[in-house]
DNA sequence: CAAATAAGTAAGTGCTTACTTACTTTCTCA
DNA sequence: TGAGAAAGTAAGTAAGCACTTACTTATTTG
């Protein structure tokens, strides 16, 4: 009985202000990619995190700061970091299939395990908000210049044809992301095309490679 | 005298029902583009249309209802519709560079000139709205269906390589729709990649030709 | 162990929202 | 030309919104 009494207490017992911080946060990027930021109340996001309304506005002074505060949040766990190291070896091996396809890979399972994150960009974007902002600015550039200079280099060595290096950039990451966000918005039972992000990388990587080497 | 308040008059004249239905429509379809449905009030849709809150829910039972009829006013203006005449001559010629060339250029035109129309579909496909599973019921599975049947045909053919002829269609739409959407959403200065829509068509199009055809 | 501190709540505040009512102005045509 | 229909409005209403206040409970610590 008394046993039983604790571990209520355990689940139910209050937590200290940073545990409960993050886990507003935490519910209110999720209701946030789910709704947007003026689709979701803080009513809602109070009820989801199990605490009442005036608790989220000790943490956070206003709804904006809640979206605010992902940002830093976003930007410290850094989702974006750590995705080229794998593909940096490859780089150097000068092994183009494994740069573009590891790239591929990467991303489409990225997206496929967090697909609140994708829509959580979307929602910023069309809001205009600086997450949208921010991802740019310290992701999609760097992707940009990372397989922008693979591509310049190879192309130095006489193995790609000569094609302006972000336009290249642009068509391959069109092909994983436009996948992506057709399996997340439009074709949820992937009626057009049922496929493993595996064998999605490898057919989207053989197409850019043939499209791009010279003969 | 008498002349200025006459032209006064007609440019404030009271409006038919049916002109007053289309303009708040219009109206409507631009602002939800720009903030979305939750992020735009009926106020507001009344102050840029020229009148009282009260006669737009006259000509609409409710702000849902309005949202609704963009999807019976999109399907009828049929903005998806004859996209298809100009390319099916290429096929007809079996003119590969020219069936895809056209399809992206006219994409990226439609796209460049009519930029609320994207943000509206992204809005209603976030919001996950009928008028999302409309235009992939109406237009994307279409575009599928057209472009695969041309790359299965060409691949019988023994013109283009066995590759799943969605894949390509996936890969191919992904390059000008991501190219687009970039555009729209995260680069507007086109500060990556500034480009004309012909230049883009064609380099999309090569990378795609030379990655599907037989050596 | 008591006092300070921090986590928590119930019940508000005033403002905004979608939507309505009761009334006025303009147009049309018998 | 005048009555009826249709276009229009001003001024609401109730519910919902972001946010606050005044207070209660639990945890830490000198």
């Amino acid at each position: 009985m008394i046993k039983e009494l604790d571990v209520i207490e355990t689940v139910t017992s209050r937590m200290t202000g940073d545990e409960r911080r993050l886990q507003i946060l935490q519910v209110a990027i999720d209701l946030f990619s789910q709704r947007g930021f003026s689709g979701t109340t803080t009513k809602e996001i109070a009820r989801a995190a199990g605490v009442s309304e005036a608790i989220i506005f000790r943490h956070f002074a206003n709804k904006d700061e809640l979206y605010s505060a992902i940002l830093d949040y976003k930007a410290c766990s850094r989702t974006f970091q750590g995705h080229f190291e794998e593909v940096i070896e490859k780089v150097k091996a000068k092994d183009d299939y494994g740069v573009f396809y590891t790239m591929a890979l990467n991303a489409l399972d990225h997206h496929s395990e967090d697909y609140g994150f994708l829509r959580l960009m979307l929602h910023s974007a069309l809001e205009d908000h600086d997450l949208a902002r921010m991802f740019f600015e310290s992701f999609i550039t760097d992707v940009y210049k990372f397989l922008g200079d693979y591509i310049r280099q190879r192309q130095t060595d006489g193995a790609f044809r000569q094609i302006e290096p972000n336009m290249v950039v642009r068509a391959f990451v069109g092909m994983f992301v436009h996948h992506s966000l057709n399996n997340l918005l439009w074709d949820k039972e992937q009626r057009l095309l049922k496929i493993s992000n595996e064998e999605a990388a490898k057919n989207f990587t053989e197409i850019l490679l043939r499209g791009i080497t010279t003969e």
